[in-house]
DNA sequence: CTGAAAGCGCTAACAT
DNA sequence: ATGTTAGCGCTTTCAG
């Protein structure tokens, strides 16, 4: 139709180095390095080439790049869900490290679902991310997908709801200390016959809160009863009236309940106030998670923080080192410690 | 060192249609169209080479054909934290359109600061993204970030916090209807004197919700007092303690409450607690945005819902469209009606 | 129905 | 200090 439009005046779609290096006489890699200022270039060219690029408004094909260097500077991420403030930060935090060296962050939620975390594996290979960093859905059972990316030669970085068996590293807070130290905190209170509200036992996080819980009871001599531990698969709010009920009908007579998320000790809490049961004077109430609404609920839910922003950089980071390191990288075992946040459901001695 | 490595067993980064070209002895155009179902590919062809790319794990590289097709198939979002239910929900509706249409989104969030939204717009014109769907960050007034979006040629589509004079497609709920419908819920069930919890002026979501307000007294005829509108940056719950109690110094009398936003609702409903002021009879309140917590707090905060995840899908839609339809797409002003949830915070008349 | 060839924009040997 | 060349993997005219 036409023929090579030289220096015609429509609109170009975006200048490149070419565009540079014609304006400047020289070559295109002369371009290249001045731009990403290689040490044998002229301070002159450099100068000249910046003045240029910014002039003409150009800006660097990261997708040129990327197919050039068999890198896309992408990181994928997996997370369950983003309406949960935890995870939220967690993003905050890999968002923070990563985009400090250049990384974009590509984020696919599970909605803790495996059909949908393959889907999500499938999407951020396809996309050619150079790693990817995952809280496993709670529905994993079966980790052929997750070998996929190791297959692929990718750095894979789990964290928080992880898997020793996959020879990938890991980044999680101590669940079972975390555990002790809210259930040694309600035997501090005085409390004898202590619940605890757990999760799916092929779930670390809530194995460990368990072994947890009941070291610390058999520490302190107090008798461990599998009555006082009722599990639940999402530890909702419902869950946590469901327990509740339960343990008010069959009289177990507790005066302390661990549970293994904020959400369901909300519900329990709900239940005794039915009940006219005073929380904490008759129950000491410790959950886990730090949610934010803990902090302004009547009374305000004392609860285990975990570190979720830190434990974001901490991922980051680890996904960082292992690409540096190429494939004779370590894995590293993280473990975060989690605090105990005094709030009023657990102070039966009230300590002003 | 070393010369071309023809079919050396040497472990390749990963197979390319020229692999599967080889193979079959037939050629990489051959191969590309017949792995998208070309119309003039014989059926023969077609399954002997999905049968090889199969076989070998073959993966399409997106970056290449990003590259040839000057397309990336990611769409950039911002939003202001992810940590915020309604983010989280609008971010779930985005993926799922987006991903039903080959594309991957790029998130990232601004923390509701201008200088991280330019970085996060510069990132995302960077990463070479087909479009651009955000929510702008409070700190906002300069919009010359946004417009380089525009200039790019790019679609973009606004969502919940919104600028008009932009020439972008906007998707929001009506504020103005639900604070109106909040308003007059609270008339209706006999509350004379309504306070309101308002945010910034210069943003729309709020002045919207102050004229929804003002329009639902003077329909029913009641007087509208400035004293009794509370303004805060954040609308967090520190700020609706700090408004309750000036209202109560001042001895305004007021029998109702409509806040922005849940949070700062809950921090009046604290006070109230505090100086024995009984929810809803002497006070009752209504809230916006549908946080969770506003379930199963006590009393239960009644709120007007946002349709978060719907908004998601149809921000993506209006994306996907203008995507389509190229330079000549119509913009789009989307507003969708927000929901009055009744909990029992607003209730005085109960209606069981 | 299939192949040859050119090129998206960038970069890194390998030459000067 | 700079230029030449080739190629990352895919797609798409154009030419059979």
């Amino acid at each position: 139709m036409q023929t090579i439009a030289q220096n015609t005046i429509m609109l170009r779609s975006q200048p490149t180095i070419h565009d540079i290096a014609k304006e400047l006489n020289v070559s295109p890699s002369t371009v290249s390095r001045a731009l990403k200022d290689h040490p044998r270039i002229s301070k002159r060219t450099k100068a000249a080439v910046k003045e240029v690029a910014h002039r003409i408004n150009y800006k660097h094909n990261n997708i040129a790049s990327a197919l050039r260097a068999g890198k896309s500077y992408m990181l994928g991420v997996i997370i369950p869900t983003a309406n949960r403030t935890f995870f939220g930060n967690v993003l905050r935090g890999i968002e923070q490290v990563a985009s400090q060296n250049g990384y974009n962050v590509l984020i696919t939620q599970s909605n803790d679902l495996v059909e949908t975390e393959i889907k999500n594996i499938d999407t951020l290979l396809q996309a050619h991310v150079d790693g990817v960093i995952l809280s496993i859905a709670k529905s994993t059972q079966n980790l052929d997908h997750l070998k996929r990316v190791k297959a692929s030669g990718l750095p894979l970085v789990l964290f928080d709801r992880i898997n020793e068996n996959l020879g990938a590293s890991t980044v999680v807070i101590d669940d079972y200390q975390g555990a002790y130290t809210a259930t040694r905190h309600l035997i501090e209170q005085g409390c004898r016959r202590i619940a605890h509200f757990t999760g799916p036992k092929h779930i670390n996080i809530y194995k460990y809160r368990l072994s947890g819980y009941r070291e610390a009871l058999a520490d302190a001599g107090l008798p461990f009863d599998q009555e006082l531990v009722l599990q639940s698969q999402d530890l909702r709010l419902e869950d946590g009236r469901r327990h509740m009920q339960e343990l008010l009908e069959k009289g177990m007579g507790v005066d302390g309940l661990f549970a293994a998320s904020d959400y369901s000790a909300m519900g329990a809490i709900q239940v005794c106030k039915e009940h006219s049961i005073s929380v904490p004077s008759d129950l000491a109430v410790v959950g886990f998670m730090n949610e934010p609404f803990t902090e302004f609920v009547e009374p305000g839910l004392s609860t285990i923080d975990q570190c979720s922003e830190e434990m974001g950089r901490l991922a980051a980071e680890i996904f960082l080192e292992q690409i540096e390191k190429g494939k004779d990288y370590t894995l590293r075992q993280s473990v975060l410690m989690p605090k105990l946040i005094q709030r009023t459901s657990s102070l039966k001695n009230k300590i002003v």
